[in-house]
DNA sequence: CGTGCCCTTGACCGAAATCAAGGTGGGTGG
DNA sequence: CCACCCACCTTGATTTCGGTCAAGGGCACG
């Protein structure tokens, strides 16, 4: 319940909260974990409850009839999870890793909503962030190649999962949150070029990679020369 | 400066407003007229004015420094066209049809937005109706085959241009708000696969088409089975 | 009556999918 | 402890869908 050393109430949603309000929220609030392949929101999972993500990576997805699925997008701390005002989403989130969460129920995050403009403001904030990521993945899926695709992913997970990355760092390190499936669906390709594509940077040195898992990028611009924006 | 009859007032962001302050905002609002490929928000132009899109379809694209690019977006009145609290939006924001707009500029939306908390929550909607849309065209464009591109693509202009299409209807009838290129550009597809994509439809007898841009669909439901999801 | 834009159609090509074998490593039960 | 299994990954051979290249048609406009 130590919500002033939590990451939310720093750069996430909380941050929106009085003092006050944060106490009322914590008493209704639950942090609990989850692993790798739980659905935290879905079809089967009704909407009673938001959250947000403590650690590890959640992945949003969404599945044809004749079951081809596509990765719509990832999450990291501290992002906001659970789609407020939802009708039925058709989207389903999960754990790519374990994860570590504190949930509300849906009552008690509107309660405050309607208290606290700013929450909204936030939340507003997150939605546009996401919105701006969807389309730039978008390019993605649409016009570029399969080793583009690949090299866009990794730059992606660099800046979210190697702290130092973001900047003008020359290299990072990381270990891959999806699995080549997965992988594979976020990047709308099979996991054969996946696979074929991984080696393809790792043959050039662009990268290197151990155990199946860790990447280590010692040259960012290199990869950023591969992904074609 | 009717907004009264105005369709934003009713189902766009500012059914948010009290009468005085429509007066307000009114006063300072413009309505304009702008034509097919007219840029209204781009790198180019400076993001000082937001507008309600009364009439016609505006594209929103994405280009990549080689010059391919990827339209990520079409907006229909009565749609909020501009990115609230952008940095830089990468985005660029184009007339696909002739288009009537209401625009007012950045200041005085802030302002309202600043005591009106309803309207953030407009916003705040829209932009998650923004963002599920373009999830689920990021299905589109990462899983989906040729045919099954072009059939949503169809379903997805008709259920917004004809008005009667997105019940129960049976049929649908519209004018296809984009030249081939752009469908392309949208769709991740070339210019070449979109056109034959089209007469296979035509040829199949499940759309026919006069004058290369009006569209009748007789029977919606074959489109949709057409459409893989 | 030319000229240019947009669209269609055909022939060919190539990137990624599909099909088909392995390989690797971690976990389990004999 | 070892043998087996299973899930995950890699690699190779072949196919296919959509891209590229090329030609030509229709229509508006000067």
């Amino acid at each position: 319940m130590l919500c002033v050393s939590c990451e939310a109430r720093h750069r996430g949603v909380c941050g929106a909260l009085t003092p006050e309000q944060l106490t009322t929220l914590a008493a209704q609030s639950i942090k609990h974990k989850a692993t790798e392949g739980d659905e935290l929101v879905g079809d089967a999972v009704q909407i009673h409850r938001y959250s947000n993500l403590l650690s590890g990576v959640v992945k949003l997805s969404k599945t044809l009839s004749d079951g081809r699925q596509q990765i719509v997008g990832l999450q990291f701390a501290p992002d906001f999870v659970g789609r407020p005002f939802s009708k039925e989403s058709t989207l389903t989130a999960q754990a790519a890793t374990d994860v570590d969460l504190c949930s509300f129920s849906r009552g008690a995050v509107e309660r405050m909503m309607a208290q606290q403009p700013d929450l909204e403001h936030r939340l507003l904030r997150q939605t546009l962030k996401e919105l701006d990521q969807a389309r730039d993945w978008m390019v993605t899926l649409g016009r570029k190649t399969a080793s583009e695709k690949m090299a866009s992913f990794l730059l992606m997970i660099a800046t979210n999962l190697d702290p130092a990355a973001d900047a003008t760092q020359r290299s990072a390190t990381f270990d891959l949150p999806l699995l080549r499936g997965d992988i594979a669906d976020f990047l709308g390709l099979t996991i054969e070029t996946v696979s074929r594509q991984l080696t393809r940077l790792r043959t050039t040195g662009i990268i290197r990679i151990e155990n199946n898992r860790h990447v280590i990028v010692d040259d960012l611009s290199r990869l950023r020369t591969c992904a074609g924006d």
